[in-house]
DNA sequence: GTTCTAGAAC
DNA sequence: GTTCTAGAAC
C-alpha cells in the first residue's frame, strides 16, 4: 500500500516538455470578471489545469479498485500534487540551483509571492529532520536573494514562511510581501493563513529543527484560519474582505 | 489549492 | 436588491 513516488529527476540544460498533461477548459464563467490574469502572466496558466469533473475523455467509471496505471496517474494530477509539476517546468523556474528551485505562486496573494522549493522529495514540515537543516537555511537564504534581487529597491517589507498545515504536497517555503495586494487574496482563509500563527516564520522553523530535531506544529490550526479579519500593520479589525483590501491600501508604502 | 453558488448578511 | 461568505466538489 505504501505509494511510490516518482524521482525527481531533473535535467539542468534542457527540459523535455511532457505534453499531454493539457486539458480543455473551455468552461465560461458568467458573473464577475474577476481579472486573475495578473501575477501568473502569459503561459503560465496553461497546465495543472486538470479540472476534476471536466474529464472528457472517461465519462464511465466503473470500477473503483484499480491500484495501477489510472490511480496513479489520478493522484499525479490531483490538484494537492499541482506543485511537484510546476517546480519542474522550467517555464515556471525564476530560480534555481543544486538544491532548491523557486517559482511564481500560481495565485500569488500579493505583489510578490515566490515558493522556494527543494528539489528532494520532502513531502511537508512532518518528515523534517536535522537532515534538513543545512537545506532549510539554505531556501532561507535563496528566499532573501529573490527580495534583493527582484524587490530590492521596493519599500515593501517581506516574510518568510511555512503553513502550518499545506494544502499542497511537497514543501514550499513562501517568500511574500506585506502589501497582500491582489485579486487572489479573496477570503478569510487567505488573509489568516499568512497572518496569524498559521503561518510560521522561516527562522522560527529553522531554529526549532536545530534545537528539537524537528517541527511541531500546535494544535488549533484549523481554527485560526476563522479568526475575524484583523490588520496585520495596525491591528485593526475589519467586518469583510473587501474593506480590508480598501484598508490596506492606507499601509503601502509610496 | 480553486471554482461555483446558495443563502446569510447587509 | 446587492454584497459577501462559506461549504461542496463523485
Amino acid at each position: 500500500m505504501v505509494n511510490e513516488l516518482y524521482p525527481y529527476i531533473v535535467e539542468f540544460e534542457e527540459e523535455a516538455e511532457s505534453p499531454g498533461l493539457e486539458t480543455h477548459r473551455k468552461r465560461k464563467r458568467s458573473g464577475n470578471n474577476d481579472s486573475i490574469e495578473r501575477g501568473a502572466a502569459q503561459e503560465a496558466d496553461s497546465h495543472t489545469g486538470l479540472e476534476p469533473g471536466s474529464d472528457p475523455g472517461q465519462c464511465s467509471v466503473p470500477s473503483k479498485k484499480e491500484k495501477d496505471a489510472s490511480t496513479k496517474k489520478e493522484s499525479l494530477g490531483h490538484w494537492s500534487q499541482g506543485l511537484k509539476i510546476s517546480m519542474q517546468d522550467p517555464k515556471m523556474q525564476v530560480y534555481k540551483d543544486e538544491q532548491v528551485v523557486v517559482i511564481k505562486d500560481k495565485y500569488p496573494k500579493a505583489r510578490h509571492h515566490w515558493l522556494v522549493l527543494p528539489w528532494a522529495s520532502i513531502s511537508s514540515l512532518k518528515a523534517v529532520t536535522r537532515e534538513h537543516l543545512e537545506l532549510l537555511k539554505h531556501m532561507h537564504t535563496v528566499g532573501e536573494k529573490m527580495i534583493t534581487d527582484f524587490a530590492g529597491s521596493s519599500k515593501l517589507r517581506f516574510r518568510l514562511g511555512y503553513h502550518a498545515i499545506p494544502s499542497m504536497s511537497h514543501v514550499h517555503l513562501h517568500v511574500i510581501s506585506q502589501d497582500f495586494d491582489s485579486p487572489c487574496l479573496k477570503n478569510k482563509k487567505h488573509w489568516n493563513s499568512f497572518n496569524t500563527e498559521y503561518f510560521i516564520e522561516s527562522q522560527a522553523v529553522i531554529e526549532m529543527v536545530q534545537t528539537t530535531g524537528r517541527v511541531s506544529v500546535r494544535d488549533g490550526m484549523p481554527e485560526l484560519l476563522k479568526l475575524p479579519l484583523r490588520c496585520h500593520e495596525c491591528q485593526q479589525l475589519l467586518p469583510s474582505i473587501p474593506q480590508l483590501k480598501e484598508h490596506l491600501r492606507r499601509h503601502w508604502p509610496k
